[in-house]
DNA sequence: TGGCAGGTTTGATCCGTATCAAGGCAGTTT
DNA sequence: AAACTGCCTTGATACGGATCAAACCTGCCA
């Protein structure tokens, strides 16, 4: 139960081939440093900047509330849920992350990781000293800009769901946003699995999980999806996104 | 009602004083480059790297939703209110800034503000060229640590308000959170002016009109607080801090 | 194969807050 | 001073979603 944050794993030294800087091939920094002219002597400060973490599974911890505050992560596969527990022992979903995404943003301002993370199914991780990736994005600009953007990106994020709309409007902004979510990773867009339970998203989205489960069999019945346990196809999509519509801003 | 994002006013050049860099000195920033050795390459890149603006009345657009991003601000006097039009017409409050605070920080990632930004009283602001910043924030490595503070703040201050608490709840961690941060910048913590209408409390924390003034009334009756118009002194702050608790985990 | 446990669904009821509808109050205009 | 105008308050009612209670899977382990 009390696993040290981000259990250790293979360190990866990243490899300077040519011009270009190139660690792990899924990761979201991938992009940034690529499309990067590379200063080498940036390189050879950072001998471990990355690590591959993993598999972790289900129900595996990646960092816990309270933790030293040391690195970020971006994930390689699998699902992971940050949360945090209020003094009634309610659990708060914050969050769910899916390949590709980066997770511990949200530590970087204190010394503490300020939630949980836990993993949902099989995952892999990327591992980022912070400390390290801060020096080395004040060598390559292209890095910099890409943290300010996930940043930033967060921040718009959380503002999204926490307007009031109705449970269905929530729902269907869920179902669509992580549809995208997957299209943009190349996963299929309208038939995938919910990688969590019914009771995540209901934190997530703060509804009763008995709300979420009549709201998706009522979708069911007017032929916006198609859902059996955690597999769900989006039929009516146009409808769905319509409903999602005001939630997203799109 | 058209004004161009940031209208323009005396541009201000950086003060190089020996080894210490010199701008305003209530904005945000001071701090970290005060704590910062200086650069004088960096310095002589960006001859106007902030301009101080205002002052701007009540009304007043710092920016509007859509306009081109160029540049984050912080608030130096007056408050400034965020927020967002949804397709309905209903105003969505997404926060309020007081003096030393910081807007734009969630446009960084994209062309445009993805939000409005209205003086609710008479504001003064230092601007800041964001990819300027950005750049001396690459010479100094105290100044990109605060801008990835302050951005991983936002991320979550933004989350605590999205739980699903009681309107008591939120109302007393409206009132916490603003006297907390009022503290912070010297003025008085248990009695002050809220800036804001009824209506944009109402906006910001997901209630109606009706309810907050209800909960303002019902907080006064049980000898929490005393209000009068938009003057507030908070009398029973132990209780009130215990309502709160929970919403801002303290 | 049977039993157990967690997650899920379904139905009945309740409660908090929104909504609707007036009325009040302070500051401003005429 | 009267009328106006936002903003705020107060009361009555309606409704969405929470809560309570119970049955139902489905996978897991003995």
């Amino acid at each position: 139960m009390n696993q040290p944050a981000f259990p250790r794993a293979d360190a990866h030294i990243i490899a300077n081939d040519g011009d270009q800087l190139h660690f792990c091939s899924t990761c979201a920094f991938s992009q940034a440093c690529l499309s990067e002219g590379m200063d080498k002597r940036a390189l050879n400060d950072l001998h471990v900047l990355v690590e591959h973490v993993g598999p972790l599974h289900a129900g595996d911890h990646v960092f816990r509330e309270g933790d030293r505050f040391e690195a970020i992560a971006a994930v390689r596969a699998g699902t992971v849920k940050t949360y945090v527990i209020d003094p009634d022992g309610r659990e708060h979903v914050l969050g769910f992350h899916l390949p590709g995404e980066v997770i511990g943003l949200s530590a970087i301002d204190g010394e503490h990781y300020p939630c949980n993370a836990v993993a949902l199914d099989t995952v892999m991780l990327c591992r980022f000293s912070f400390p390290k990736m801060a020096v080395l994005a004040t060598k390559l600009p292209g890095l910099q800009r890409h943290l300010f953007r996930l940043l930033s990106r967060d921040i718009g994020r959380a503002a999204l769901l926490a307007g009031d709309w109705s449970a269905d409007r929530r729902m269907a902004a869920f179902l669509v946003a992580f549809s995208q979510r997957l299209a943009a990773r190349g996963f299929s867009p309208n038939r995938f699995q919910l990688t969590m339970a019914r009771t995540d998203i209901a934190n997530y989205l703060r509804l009763a999980p008995e709300t979420v489960s009549r709201v998706l069999r009522r979708f069911q019945m007017d032929g916006l999806l198609v859902v059996d346990r955690r597999e769900v196809e989006l039929v009516g999509r146009e409808q769905l996104e319509e409903l999602a519509g005001p939630v997203l801003r799109q």
